[in-house]
DNA sequence: AAATTAAATGCAACTAAGTCGCATTTAATA
DNA sequence: TATTAAATGCGACTTAGTTGCATTTAATTT
């Protein structure tokens, strides 16, 4: 996956594709940080370089931090603005944008049990 | 539209709301700085209140900031990954989610002009 | 209309996610 | 194994957004 792109392949970075692969929803740097042996700055120049290899996709959640993933069928994700809880939605959407590159989806409001508890 | 939400009506939020009820696209504090009479701490702060009151709603962009908007029909904004432009998007997706409640729906990607151009 | 008061504002200091420069280490190739 | 360009760690830095506090203002009471 990291060599298909033509980059070469290092510690961290099979690392940060094994935590990203086996995730069940996106992550933020402050997410696994306990679990990464790479410094911070690798962290994020590699993520930087993997969007640009488009292996891995992101989105800014209400946190102020931004979420990172790979996946194989482009489902929309959902963040709540209540608790800050992201959830995948299984219902593929899509959707062809005409002339536009869809690249991730998020859909920001409020969960089923912040809606009920308010 | 404040009154009507228990909110006292004061100059600085009379402006920010004319703003962003004439605004073509969502803003960010940035965008219209140079415009706003108020401090930065009272527009985020009136910003925040008027999202809790559900008169506005934001996202965050690819950049880093934080865009807020007034919008009678929901529609998705598409946000370009490479030139960060931020565009409405026309086709009312939606698309109900049970058990949720959808305040915004962000879409990103390359641009037609970006996606041309690369 | 003036007095009262709680809420709104401006200012400056602060926070924290993410970035950058540079010295050191490591992966790739010869 | 030696070479070298790229990757990493570390600390300093940037900057959107937040917070505490003194001052001002909107709303209510007299
Ligand atoms: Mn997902
Ligand atoms: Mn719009
Ligand atoms: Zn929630
Ligand atoms: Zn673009």
């Amino acid at each position: 996956m990291i060599k298909e792109k033509g980059l070469s392949y290092t510690q961290a970075r099979e690392e940060l594709i094994d935590l990203l692969l086996h995730a069940s929803t996106p992550l933020s740097y402050d997410n696994i940080k306990n679990s990464l042996s790479m410094d911070k700055a690798t962290f994020y120049r590699n993520t930087a370089l993997f969007e640009a290899a488009e292996i891995i996709s992101s989105f800014e959640s209400n946190d102020k931090k931004r979420y990172y993933f790979i996946e194989q069928n482009l489902h929309p994700h959902f963040i709540c603005t209540n608790c800050n809880s992201i959830e995948c939605l299984k219902e593929d959407i899509i959707y062809a944008l005409n002339g536009y590159k869809i690249e991730s989806i998020t859909i920001k409001g409020l969960c089923p049990r912040c809606q009920k508890n308010e």
